[in-house]
DNA sequence: CCGTCTGTGTCACCGAGTGTCAAACATTGC
DNA sequence: GCAATGTTTGACACTCGGTGACACAGACGG
């Protein structure tokens, strides 16, 4: 085969469906009985598949859940990158997360549900955070290229913080009332906030 | 008896001398082959203990390496408290954590081995993360207190974020090279240079 | 000398992950 | 239609972190 991935014919389509509703009978056993009080065997059951086959389609248990926020980081920094040169670092960082706004207020009550089981779980809080930072730091080096300034100015990189932090304050008020609130609001007043502090 | 914690006769100096052996020979090994390179019975093993006693002392392997900075955290929130109440917020946790240094410098390369083992190993990385919101936490109900605002005031959790993260980016970097960089007057430039943040 | 209390080791267990292997399956070439 | 081929899967065994149960030892007071 020259084209060795270009048809994904059936077999990708197929791994692709699989691994959608091996994440979807995730996310409802995890939001309904708590991370640490579901088993893969469980999960790996309801989605009438073995628990080693579960691991072939995710890392692992707490990968099922990150993925998501996961890819929203990603494109937070694309749309990032996608913004004029010359605009401010703050301004830039809140236009991004503003971005991905309309993504979770699109299905809001999914969206909290998953926010407030990350906030419940110690080690899946943890895990976030950790990924947060890297997030923090490509934010930060993105920034940096933008204004030809090195990739680990600690300038930038508080700025990228600062941003992030306020997304992690918001977010869980946002989820605790299944994503009621007008989330662009909250955050657009707490970068506000930000924006006002003087030491 | 009626004192029935009053006399640290043996019992208590005992327990306190095998825990500190625990953690001595738990850092060793694991700065030498790393978090996920040791397992807990050769941690046990090496100290002359079955794996079972490790437990009793320590909650999880984790516990051993963060049990130092989690020490660390509470003298730093107990500093803060000490702190004129009148202080400006960052002012003061730049203080609380400059207060901080010289117990990292007293055994520097010691301090620095374990900054180094924590950022390289991602678990424990997350964990440690996870800590530090804990702390982020306390520090911001207390300069809320002592100023008499909400607890949950959005402003000063950020405020005490960002000193939390200046502290972060610093000690990598410091530790880095053993701790042979002035970490005090590392603190002190980064703290500036978020004094100097305008959006 | 006898109960009791505390620390410890042994054993059995669970759950997350990983490597291996053989069977099942679909794909391709003939 | 059929054989060769490659990929997906399930079953099994194993490691490691962590917990509960129980039995045994020694220190202590009666």
């Amino acid at each position: 085969m020259i084209w060795k991935t270009e048809p994904p014919n059936m077999a990708e389509r197929k791994r692709r469906a699989v691994r959608e509703e091996l994440g979807e009978v995730a996310l409802r056993l995890l939001a309904e009985h708590g991370f640490e009080g579901t088993t893969i065997d469980q999960i790996a059951h309801a989605a009438g598949c073995s628990r080693r086959t579960f691991f072939r389609y995710y890392k692992s248990k707490e990968d099922v859940i990150l993925e998501v926020l996961n890819d929203l980081g990603d494109f937070v920094l694309d749309v990032l990158r996608s913004r004029p040169a010359d605009e401010p670092p703050l301004d830039a960082l809140r236009a991004a997360l503003q971005a991905a706004v309309p993504v979770m207020t699109g299905n809001a009550r999914k969206s909290a549900a998953l926010i407030r089981l990350i906030f419940a779980s110690p080690a899946l809080r943890a895990r976030y955070l950790h990924r947060q930072l890297d997030l923090e730091a490509a934010l930060a080096a993105e920034l940096a290229a933008r204004q030809g300034a090195p990739a680990d100015d600690l300038a930038l990189r508080l700025t990228a913080a600062a941003a992030l932090k306020v997304q992690d304050l918001v977010l869980p008020r946002w989820a605790e009332d299944d994503g009621r609130a007008d989330l662009s609001a909250l955050l657009d007043d707490a970068f506000a906030l930000l924006k006002n502090q003087r030491a």
